[in-house]
DNA sequence: TATCGAATTTAGATTCATCTAAAAATAAAA
DNA sequence: TTTTATTTTTAGATGAATCTAAATTCGATA
């Protein structure tokens, strides 16, 4: 195939006979949907100073087994997406990061549609923007972030990447690790599943919310929190590691 | 395979000790890339008055070869999307032709949204809609008809179906089969292909253009053309069949 | 009606993405 | 340092969608 003897993107053709015209050409190499879901997997996997990602970390998230990984890493090494070395792991290529990075940009560029445009909640973005960022033109991505106003972060708090691949990088800390009395705005989740943002939803916790740690229970780390209006609650940890505050 | 057994779309489910409890659930049959590919192109095979679509025109279309058209037609058949005969031809099934018509709903209100939203000329966005008509959420598409106004029309002329299938018929000829001194407003193409497209452009015509015939060449049936400001032009049958004007 | 040629279907092979089960390598424990 | 357990890879099979080549059917013509 093509893929595996261009391994860069751009490529000059010269004229055999005169070598003087040179054809620069410019080429896209496209990914298939599967393809592109384990590279997005892999950027995420190591985003959390992972070096190497392993199989089992991969099959996990993708819901498939450890030998259909292993087939996909040496089909994303051939084209040069990821560095693989058997039983050792796998990272991905500075190719394979700049296709990440656009997969991620489209999905939250999707999702900050959905609820900008289309008033989806926010618990109903993630599903139809894992289709959605799967649509190729470069040119619509582009468009829909200058629709959008070019927005820095999506619906649940995320940097969205540019067409060149650059994040704004929020401050921010976990909730569950904050000390009494500390306090912050609600600038993210850690978990964009439906039912931890209903559960939010449910409690009156939005990206904005001011939250002040009014006091921790020692016996399962739960804590006691103050909203607007000297509302309080209170929420287990497992809620707390999944709430980013403004540093 | 379950979709097999279950045709329908509706259905109910009894328990075995007490006969009371009824649970009726509605199935959404799903139907992958492939298979929506060739139910939209039976669909408008058939629309042209066709009854009996044959395979190779199916093949042509698809750019593949009738063997593969001939293996989804027994597919299809067998999901109850076709009417499948050897030998004898496919038609829609009401069933195939109510999703003919939610992909085709997909398809115009995402054109519809690339031009009106963000700004594409009416050539750059079919390639695109191809892509989007695949996306599966209802509610995505009920959003997005809700968000552009319920547009009755693409950017091409086409009526977009509603949510329950219906669409405007539109009254209109064929530019080629006008009089001359007859007149009236573009309403349409019976084309979307960009080169067409920016032909149009090129001579200045768009939806609500207005053409007057002043002369029909009879040596090869070209035609002259008047618009607005005095302005004339020749155009070939191959290009005046390819316009709609409203009756 | 018999024959020919086009349209269509069948047969068999290929590619991609997946699976299960078995083998191999690595990491942890004794 | 063996032994054991875990992780990972290989081997071999399956199903969907495709292809080419051969066989079949249909419809038109002689
Ligand atoms: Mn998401
Ligand atoms: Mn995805
Ligand atoms: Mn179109
Ligand atoms: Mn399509």
């Amino acid at each position: 195939m093509l893929n595996e003897w261009l391994r860069g993107e751009v490529v000059n053709i010269r004229c055999l006979f005169t070598q003087s015209l040179i054809l620069t050409i410019k080429i896209k190499m496209s990914h298939s949907y599967t393809e592109e879901n384990y590279i997005k997997t892999i950027y995420k996997l190591s985003a959390n100073g992972v070096q190497d990602v392993n199989t089992n970390a991969i099959a996990e998230v993708l819901e498939t087994k450890a030998a259909s990984v292993t087939d996909m890493l040496r089909k994303l090494s051939a084209k040069d997406i990821v560095n693989y070395v058997k039983y050792k792991g796998v990272s991905l290529t500075p190719q394979g990061e700049r296709v990440a990075l656009q997969i991620i940009r489209r999905h939250r560029l999707w999702e900050t549609f959905l609820v900008e445009k289309l008033k989806f909640n926010w618990d109903e973005v993630h599903e139809v923007a894992e289709e959605l960022e799967h649509i190729s033109s470069t040119l619509l991505a582009n468009r829909l972030d200058e629709f959008l106003g070019y927005p820095k972060f999506d619906p649940h708090g995320d940097p969205i990447p540019s067409e060149s691949g650059e994040m704004k990088h929020k401050k921010q800390r976990l909730l569950a690790e904050m000390a009494i009395d500390d306090a912050g705005v609600v600038v993210g989740v850690n978990d964009s599943q439906p039912l931890f943002l209903q559960y939010l939803d449910k409690m009156g916790i939005s990206l904005g919310t001011s939250i002040k740690i009014i006091d921790k229970i020692p016996y399962d780390n739960s804590l006691e929190i103050g909203l607007a209006q000297d509302r309080c609650l209170v929420i287990s940890q497992e809620v707390s590691k999944n709430i980013f505050i403004s540093a």
